[in-house]
Order: structure tokens, then C-alpha cells, then sequence
DNA sequence: CATGAATGAGAGTTCATTCAT
DNA sequence: GATGAATGAACTCTCATTCAT
């Protein structure tokens, strides 16, 4: 596969990943894929057997920038608090984002691939955001920022509240305010005072 | 409509029921559910125009019927813990369910149907058992049950984070201990202590 | 399935009939069907899944036909050779009648579906074939007009040099002169003279 | 044309011969030859147009290397008997090899490609092979091995076996005793004794 | 000569939906 | 009301064939 063909592969999955945003996994056939590209419906077939391997390439490239974003909030001079408050924010501005992302998609996807947990990219991103968490909040704990007895049950309580905020985003509707308030909970039961 | 019409419709409805939960909603069509019927194909169409007209009843049957389960829990000598601790264990069953729910199809039913907020029965059953936890949490207050500063705040971030189990449990994969450890960390912020 | 549709299903075996002898078996297709029938692309999938089912069914009243035919030729008053050189004459025909008949369209056919022998129709009617010639020499080995020591033998060599002209009929062509040389050969065997 | 390019262009024979022993030749794709010599697409164009080109000159020299071994079989002190009682072994083994032999190729092959007389490599073998069945005879005759008074009528009746052996081979499927007793019958009608 | 990406025609198949009975 | 045959649109997938490199 020459430099070329990476380049066009690369090319499908950044515009397939613009038609699951906005269509969520089911609704996206390769043809839809295939027009978005503006390519010929056999040229697909050359990178790509179906959707669902797109589409996880989609994830996988995804996770990837995930992780590049998180790594990048963690400066020196930031405290804990600082940094859980970024990350907070950025799940919110994402989850408001209602349309513009593959929340939906990536639930549509896992609904019907029940794939064996070691290649479930999904649970890898929320035990290692669990991790991560748990870890910040220690961190606070020591430097007298946070009050938390179980930082562990914390971390993993935060991500669930994220999970039924980004799954009630995409099913009853979530305002600003509301996220802000769960936002606010959390960091109350953790001490915390926001500007 | 003739008392029989009325019959096979519920009947049809109940058929149907079954295969959102084996199916999700998506996938099911309308020829899945005639031949579940094992009514005729333009049969359906005498009841029904198209798959989301039948889910939504369907929800709507749902609905009723959760409702009265949440009565039913209320008893007169039950203390506002016992009850918490019940509903927290029906969601519980419930969620480990996994197929065996309407869970999925609910979810993607609503990926591609935003009903206007009005219409969005599952923005009423989440507001309602919003409604109701917070009474339980004041009453559990007033009787020196539960300790607790912000009774509606705590409401919405339980039912969030049972969200989070129940979308987890879909897409994840989740233990009956991860739930066990999720509902401890609600009671336990409510100074509770579990049997 | 009600009259119409038996009067359906045969119709469109006998339109695909028309359609096999033309193109053979491997060839045709179901869109070939669908047109040659005038019928719609779903329509045909209600009554058939597949070119294999169709010809198999084909095959199957094609090989009803077939024997009714071979009794017919079996008249009270006729001699076994009249009956055999009637039996060999239609075969003649048959198998000159290079582009209309299902010859090339069976062969193809089991070329790719070696059937389970007891499936295997024309196996049952080579077999059968077999039988009765077996029968019609003996008759006339009884009757004096044969000389023949192994009347098995004898029916499997006719069946088989049958065979031979056949798929020579349909690869290298074979003239009416050929076939009758083949067919008084035969009959020189069995001490026919032939009128 | 270079050396290099004669070379190459018997290796595509010869891996596409094993291909048309494999699967016959209408279900044999360009692809799958591309894919068998593991050369590249377009290459395969440079040296064929299509699989029917291929496959004629697959049979080309196929036949040369028939004539071959028929000739070899001709030894100085060998009686005709032995010679034809080797010819039909020879014959035997190749039809029961079912799947390893380019008999259901070529008659796919000739199925739909009725080619004029002159350049049918089929029709010529045939006919050569009777001739020198018809010679064999002759001289068992002379010889007093053999009993025959139409030599050549008794020659091109035991291709006609063999062509209906090697039919019935690919289709109605044909057991080793099969093939003996055909042999044995030709044999007996030559009065010979086989050991 | 050789490569292999790209194209596009065409086959198979499934269903929502209609409609004559 | 009820039936189920019929239609046709839409999707998946495979290849023969071309062509820029």
C-alpha cells in the first residue's frame, strides 16, 4: 500500500466519520459513504469491507485524539481542580455538541456488536478515564484541594453521571444549565468551589 | 373500532414488544413484526402506518405500567431508605436484563426521533422519578433517614448516573458488582448505611 | 398458496424452462427470469430463492414429462425393437436438437451441485433408463429378435454411448449420420436389422 | 517477445490451468487468476484478453502433451490388446480423478463457445483418437488378438463409452467398478480375455 | 513491461407499501 | 376488516477493464 493509499484511506475515514455524526452507525450505508467521498462504489471496497470496520477504524483514529487532548490539559503549573474542571467543561461542550459528534453513532454501533471485552475501545476509554480521574483527584486530596474518602468510587461516579449526561443528551435533551449543575454537584461533593 | 379491533391491536402491541426488546428498534421492520404477528401484511397496516407509530405505543403502554410499579412500592410502613433501596434494586434487575429490556431500542428510537420536548415520554419518566426520589430524599430527611444538603441536586445525579449504568450496561458491559458499588456510593452519600 | 399462485409458480417454471435451454444453466440469472417472466425483481423471490431452485424444479417436471413419454411409446402391439429403435429415434432427436433442449443446462447444473446421490434426479433417471432397456432386450431375446448373452450390459453400454452423443452434441456437434451409425451399431449388436 | 516474457506467459498457463481443474471455467474470473499467479492486474492483460483466451491455450497444450503420452504407450513389443487394455486404464484413471482434471472446464468451455469446426481441438482429438483406436483394432485383428468386423464403427463406438463415462463422471458420479464393467463389456465385444 | 488504484455496470436480495379480491 | 401477491426502490458486493505512474 503505497503513501498514496494511505492518504486516500485516511481521506474516507475523516469523511465517514463527518457522515456518522451525523447519522448516527445503522442509518450509513457505504453508498452514503461512497457519495460523501465522491468516489467510485468498488473504490470503497478496496479500503473497507463494511461500515462497521470504517467505522471502527473511525473509533480507533478517535480514542487516539482522545487521549492527545486529555495528556495535553495536564500542564505544570495547573492544579488538580484546574484540570478536572477542564475536563468536565470539554465532556460538557462535546455533549452539548448534540449532532456534531459520534456519541450516537458509537451507541448505535455497540448496540449490535457486542465485541469481546478486550477489543471494546469504549470500555478501554472509561476504565482508563476512571484511572485518570481517580488519579487527579488523589492528587487534589494531598494538596488539600479536595475532601474525598473513596476517590475511586468518586472517578467511577463522575463517569457514570457523564455517561447518563451524554446518553440524555442524545435521548431527552440536556440544556447548558443542567450539565453546569450536575458539574456543580460534583465538585461540591468534592470540596470544590468554582469561580 | 369494534371491541375485536381493539383486541388484536393490543395484541399486536404486545407481539411487537417482544421483538423491540430481541431487536432494538432499528433493525425491526415492519415484516418482522407481521410475521411475529402471524397476522397479514396489509393487515398491519390497518393498525399501524410504520415501525415508530407501534414503538411509541408501545412506550406508552410501558410507561403506564412503570408507574404503577413505582406505586407499588410506596407502602405505608416502608421507611423512605426502604423504598430508595427498592427502586435502586428494580432499576438494578432491570438494567442486567441486558436484552431482555427496551432499554436499546429505547435509546435508538430516540437517536433519530427528537420529539418535540412535550411528546418525550422519556423526558416526563425521567423529570417524574426525578420528582418523586427528591420526595423520598426530604422525607428520608425529615425522619433523620438521610443526610442531605441539596435533595433536588441529588435526585438528578442519581437518576444520571443510573442512566450511565443502564447506557454501560448496553454498550460496556456491566457487573452486577459495578451496580452494587454505584448504589452503595448513592447511599452512602446520603449517610446510609446498606444491610 | 392459492390457485392462482400454483398457476403462477408454473408459469414462470416454464418461462425459465424457455430461458435455460437458451443460456444454459450457469448463465442465467435471476434478472433473466424476472424479464423473460415480465414480472417484478421481488415478485420471482416469492416463489423461488435462487436459479438452483428453479432449475431443480425444472428438472424435476421435466423428468415427470420424460417418463410419461417412455410409456407412451410402450403400445400393446409393438415389438422390443420397435420400442427400442422408437426410444433410440427420440433420443436422436433430442440430442440434435442442439440449442432446445435443457442438455447443456443439466450438465452445467450438476457440474457445480454434486446432489447427495439419493437427490441426484438424473442419476435416478439414467438408473431407470438402465432398467428399462434391460427389460425391453430381454423381452426380445425371448421374443428371437435379440441375440444378447448380458442384457444389463448391454442397457448400461446403450445408456452410456447415449451419454457420449449427448455431450459430443454439445462440444464437438455431431450429425445425423453420426448418431445413426451409433444407433445401428447398437442395434448390429443385438442382431437388428434395422428397416 | 522477450525470453523472460515467454516464460511468464507459460507460468500464467500453467497456474491457470489448476485453477480451471479447480473450479471449471465459467465460474473462473480474471481475478482469480490475477490472484493465483500473484501478479498484478493489469500485468495478466499484457499477455490475455479474457479467461477463454487462457483457457484455449491451457487446452492447446493439453492436448499436445495427450498426444504424447498416447504415443508413448506404443512400444515396440506391446500387443494391441495390451495397448488398448493401457489406452482405456489410462482413460479410467483420468475420470475418476473428478475434481483434478480439465473435463468439466472444457465442456463448460465448449458449452458456449461453439467454435467453428476447423478450430475445435475437442472434435480433432476425438477424431484422431478413433483413428488410432480404428488402427489398434486392425491390427489386433491381423493379429488374432481381436474379433471385429467394423473396425472403425466399433472405434468410434467406444469413444462415444468413453465420452459417456467421462460425462457421467462429473455428473451422475461414476464408481471404479463402473468404469471395469464398460471396459470389460468393450473388451468382451472384441472377444478379448482380459487377465 | 508492470503495477494496482479506480471506475462503473450489474447481480443478488430485502422490504415498505399498495391494492385487487 | 383482512389477505397476501406484486411492485420497485435501495443496498450490498464483485469484477472486467482501464490508465496514470
Amino acid at each position: 500500500m503505497g503513501d498514496k493509499s494511505i492518504q486516500k484511506r485516511k481521506y474516507i475515514l475523516e469523511t465517514a466519520r463527518k457522515v456518522f455524526m451525523e447519522k448516527g452507525f445503522k442509518k450509513v450505508t457505504m453508498k452514503d459513504i461512497v457519495e460523501a467521498c465522491d468516489i467510485s462504489r468498488g473504490g470503497l471496497y478496496l479500503y473497507f469491507e463494511n461500515t462497521a470496520q470504517i467505522f471502527l477504524e473511525v473509533l480507533r483514529m478517535e480514542s487516539q485524539e482522545a487521549d492527545d487532548v486529555f495528556s495535553d490539559s495536564i500542564t505544570e503549573d495547573a492544579t488538580a481542580a484546574d484540570i478536572l474542571i477542564l475536563f468536565l467543561k470539554e465532556q460538557k461542550k462535546e455533549l452539548l455538541r448534540k449532532k456534531d459528534n459520534l456519541t450516537q453513532a458509537t451507541y448505535e454501533f455497540y448496540f449490535e456488536n457486542s465485541l469481546p471485552k478486550k477489543d471494546n475501545i469504549l470500555k478501554k476509554q472509561f476504565d482508563s478515564a476512571v484511572k485518570i480521574i481517580e488519579k487527579l483527584i488523589e492528587t487534589g486530596v494531598e494538596n488539600g484541594e479536595f475532601l474525598c474518602e473513596d476517590c475511586e468510587g468518586t472517578a467511577r461516579n463522575i463517569m457514570f453521571v457523564l455517561e447518563g449526561l451524554k446518553i440524555s443528551a442524545q435521548t431527552i435533551g440536556v440544556t447548558s444549565e443542567m450539565v453546569d449543575r450536575e458539574i456543580l454537584f460534583i465538585l461540591k461533593s468534592l470540596d470544590v468551589e468554582e469561580n
